[in-house]
DNA sequence: CCAATATGTAAGTGAACACTAACTTACTTT
DNA sequence: AAAGTAAGTTAGTGTTCACTTACATATTGG
């Protein structure tokens, strides 16, 4: 599936939408006049308001797939990796906060199974890239094996979770960077032995 | 703010519905079908639909304050008292899972100011009772001083809500309460030094 | 008995929604 | 130069939304 370059305006466009004011305002009508262009206009690009948001969350999955891959292979070393996988992920989220919508929208919105299992898939890709750090990790002896390393990336993947809800709810005002070191730092510390 | 008793089954059908098929799925016509009578006869009962919300998050703010509260009050050891707060989460959730779209709404809805202000109170509440505990246990030398109560906090509650969102997301197909316990049980465990 | 109150119904309202049909314009390919 | 294509426009469609008005019925307290 590839995305063009005018597709990828107008996903860019829904994200911001979404991300600043909900999903409800996401509407043909808001969506166009951020466009500058007329609603009909929209149905040249995409067939439905529902394909948009499947391609996007699509786009995101690929993206972020992609770069936690790159990621991984640039730190061998399990700490460090999840590190740097977080990190990454702040990054990203910093430039192209649009997208944040798709970390907490899951089991709540089901306008459609489409955009759900979209939103699903994205949670899916992040979880395999941490569980396989952390399997590693506890491999070689620098997490520990007290629990499994399911419950060890559960508890991880819930810290970050929570700390980009607490970065959208209070209007992107914090580094969510540096704030996140710290915190993905405590967490990594509770499971370094 | 009393609730009467029609106004309560309203509430509860509504969260029935949010909690079924999402936030969409909330039209006054679909919740005036499960209630057996007319759109009209809603508005005996409430002002408007926005109403209906902020009275059904009112209440469960304050239903879970009174049980952490409770919960707090007889159990003064702070590890059992964070086991047992999430304990008495499970069974609430369990036995009133229509309310369960509460935990995870925040931030996404923005429907208006007064749905947001009310889900964000139910997070304040409950990450009120649980800094007091960790705080208490920090004190008393059971809970590790490496790291602040409020990261250690934030840690926990950030796993028990990704917890519940899973099991949301499941359909509530596992025990919650069983899996829930071996989960905090491990994070109780981290951080306890 | 009767007036007040609570709780319902039937039949609508205008506004917003996603989406479509028919037509136009600009650029590119042959 | 002609034909095709990509990307817009205007002006609608029917549907669904939250909510309202006017009226009906049942229960209850003075």
């Amino acid at each position: 599936m590839d995305i063009k370059p005018r597709q990828l305006e107008i996903i860019e466009a829904a994200g911001q939408l979404v991300t600043e004011d909900g999903f409800a305002a996401l509407t043909t009508k808001r969506l166009a006049e951020r466009m500058h262009f007329t609603e009909a206009a929209l149905y040249r690009h995409f067939k439905s308001k529902e394909e948009i948001l499947v391609t996007m969350l699509h786009h995101l999955a690929s993206n972020i797939d992609e770069r936690l891959a790159s990621v991984a292979e640039a730190h061998p070393e399990p700490v460090e990796r999840v590190r740097a996988m977080f990190d990454s992920q702040f990054t990203y989220f910093q430039k192209n906060p649009q997208y944040l919508m798709a970390i907490f929208a899951s089991g709540l919105l089901e306008a459609s199974h489409g955009i759900d299992a979209g939103i699903e898939r994205i949670m899916v890709v992040k979880r395999r890239h941490l569980l396989n750090a952390i399997k590693d990790g506890q491999r070689s002896g620098a997490f520990t094996s007290d629990h499994s390393a399911e419950t060890l990336t559960h508890i991880i993947m819930g810290t970050f979770r929570l700390h980009m809800l607490q970065w959208r709810m209070s209007g992107r005002s914090f580094d969510v960077r540096k704030k996140g070191r710290t915190i993905i730092g405590a967490a990594l510390d509770l499971i370094t032995r």
